[in-house]
DNA sequence: CGTGACTCCATTGACGCCCAAATAAACCCA
DNA sequence: TGGGTTTATTTGGGCGTCAATGGAGTCACG
C-alpha cells in the first residue's frame, strides 16, 4: 500500500522522542524520502507530514501562481520556512522541535492520522474532537448529495 | 535534500562572525559555489543568499528584459552591484559586510530563512513579524484555493 | 609597527546513533 | 479453539560525534 490509512495514538518518550506508526514508516520507506517533511498545518492545530508526494503536492501549489509575484514569493516563503525536515532513528522515531508542538499543542503523546498521501500529528484529545466534527459535517454532506456515494469507513474505532 | 528549508536563528559573536546553519551548508556544498552570493532584497529588509542555483535565477530573471533596454541595465547594475560574495572560514561562519548589515537592521543575531532554491537572512524580530503576516495572506489565498479546488476533485473535502 | 583579517584550536552542549528491555501482536500447533 | 511461542514494534538509556561559539595565534597589508 502506498497510501497514509487509519491513525495510531503513541506516547513521547524522556527525551521527546515518538515513533513513527510502523505501517506509516513503509508507505515513507516506499515514497522515498530520507528523514519526514514536516509543518504547521496553515488552518488547523495540527501538523502535516510525509515525503516526496507532499512535496510534490506544494510544489504545485506554488506553481499555481505566476513567478515573481506577491503571492508565490509569500507562499514560497511561509511553506519552506516554517518546514522541517526530521531525522528518522534506526528505531522509526523522530524529535518534534518546539515550534511544532507548540502550534499543535503537544506535550506527552500524538496521534497520527493518514490522509492519503500525507498525514497528520494531533494532540490526542484535539484530534478527537476535530473526527467527531469532521464525521458530523461528512453526513451532513452525504445526505445532501443523497445518492450512496460509498465509503463510510469501517475503520473509526480504532485507538 | 537539495533546498533551503526551515529557519534558524543564531548569534553573532564579538567579531560579527554567524555560523551558517549546518544544513544549509549541506545545500551549499552539493551545489559547488565557493563562499555564499549574497545581496539585499529588493523590496524587504532582508538579504538573500545562496550559490550557483541563486546566481542562474538572477540571470533568468534579467534575460527577460530585452538586451540593452533601460530596464534590463538598471537590474544587472542594481542586482550585480549590490552583491557580495562572502568567505566562509573553516567552520562555516560568514561575516556580513556593513552595508549588507545595516540593510536588514541586523545587530547580534540573526534569522535564516529557507527559500528552496536560495534563502533569506533577517533581523530576528522582522523576521518574526514578516513570517505572521505571510502566513495570514497565504491562509487566505489558500481558502480561495480550497474552494476552487473542491468543485473538481474527489479529494477536495479534506481541507 | 599597528591594524585588521583569516586560520586554527578549544569548550560546551545538543543531537544522532547504537544497543537493550518491555510490550504487544501475530502465528503455529496441538 | 486455546495455549504457548515467536516475531515485530515500541520504549528506554548510554555514548560518541558534530555543530555552535569563543578565543588565541599567524599572516598580510597599510
Amino acid at each position: 500500500m502506498d497510501r497514509f490509512v487509519s491513525h495510531y495514538t503513541l506516547r513521547l518518550d524522556a527525551k521527546g522522542r515518538v515513533s513513527i506508526p510502523a505501517p506509516f514508516r513503509a508507505v515513507l520507506a516506499r515514497d522515498g524520502f530520507d528523514g519526514l517533511y514536516c509543518y504547521p498545518a496553515l488552518d488547523r492545530p495540527a501538523l502535516d507530514a510525509g515525503g516526496n508526494a507532499l512535496l510534490k503536492e506544494i510544489e504545485t501549489l506554488i506553481e499555481r501562481f505566476a513567478p515573481y509575484s506577491e503571492e508565490r514569493e509569500q507562499f514560497s516563503a511561509t511553506l519552506y520556512s516554517t518546514s522541517e525536515i526530521l531525522k528518522v532513528d534506526g528505531e522509526g522515531r523522530v524529535v518534534l522541535s518546539e515550534p511544532l508542538k507548540s502550534h499543535a499543542g503537544i506535550a506527552d503523546a500524538v496521534a497520527f492520522a493518514g490522509h492519503g498521501h500525507k498525514f497528520q500529528i494531533w494532540e490526542p484529545g484535539r484530534f478527537r474532537a476535530e473526527l467527531a466534527e469532521a464525521t458530523e459535517k461528512v453526513r451532513a454532506l452525504k445526505k445532501q448529495l443523497g445518492t450512496r456515494v460509498a465509503a463510510d469507513g469501517p475503520h473509526g474505532a480504532r485507538e
